[in-house]
DNA sequence: CTTAGAATGTCAACATGTTGTCAAGTGCTC
DNA sequence: GAGCACTTGACAACATGTTGACATTCTAAG
């Protein structure tokens, strides 16, 4: 097997995944509409959420792959949205601890439900074992790209 | 296996797709910016390029997952900066086709190359299956997805 | 304790994507 | 040919990402 080949198919894949980010930023929209929510937005959320307890700004970045300032574009404007709670951070004068309102808490479980139905019906027809692989590829690409 | 397992993993491919187009469009910018091209110009190259032959905005959005807004606002751009050409279109008044200038197959093929080297390097410690079983799931994943 | 460097919030400019709207061109049906 | 639906170009408003610059706030080395 030639290396060049493995780049070639590298260089779909890298086509493919701003295709499919493109589809997956307009499939979360629509989801989110019912909601008042965007795929942006739904995102700072989940990494919230999924953290379980308050973030900094610069840590839901971090954890995202965005940069801090696009994502404080967003808590600000979720906050003035009341899907989030500012506290205070014991550690920092500056940097707040970003934290899920009630209002924050509940958007994001409706959003989970009606997500787990879409992502059940896009899995038809592709094995478990498949989706770990690809997982598993797209992670090990990631942690490569040095950056 | 249970449905909702698989839908969690997709999920994890949602995510990790999010991540990793941020990636690629940031080393993409980097690569082009020697050449003054950015990623989202670069794709328009190769989206001429790789067809052969001069294309409509709109079937140059089509091949790419874009809204014919987005690529015709980058077309005028690009060719304000002599990397496109405009043809007549004998079938079309309005719809002109947009063709590479000599410039712009220049700076593709040089970008091609610098490409290569990169896909090779991050695709090291992944085999050439891997890599192709992942580039179909995406593309199964892709042409799921209704839209 | 001082001080230099890193992390953070804030603001601004810009690139790239979306949607929506409208006019003009094309093609099909009658 | 008339008319209607679809495609296309053009323009505008907006969302979301980037980079750069600056002041403020930690943090750690000395």
């Amino acid at each position: 097997m030639t290396e060049t080949q493995k780049g070639a198919v590298f260089t779909d894949i890298v086509l493919e995944v701003f295709k499919l980010g493109g589809l997956f930023v307009a499939e979360g929209d629509d989801m989110g509409q019912e909601f008042g929510i965007t795929s942006a937005r739904w995102k700072i959320l989940g990494a919230i959420y999924l953290t379980g307890s308050p973030q900094t700004v610069p840590q839901i970045a971090r954890s995202m792959g965005l940069t801090r300032q696009a994502v404080q574009r967003l808590v600000d404007a979720m906050h003035a949205d009341e899907l989030l709670l500012f506290h205070q951070n014991p550690d920092h004068k500056r940097a707040k601890l970003i934290g899920l309102s009630d209002l924050g808490k509940e958007t994001y479980l409706k959003l989970f439900e009606k997500q787990s139905g879409w992502a059940t019906k896009c899995s038809i027809g592709i094995t478990k074992a498949e989706l770990e692989s690809t997982l598993s590829v797209l992670k090990r690409i990631s942690d490569g790209v040095d950056r």
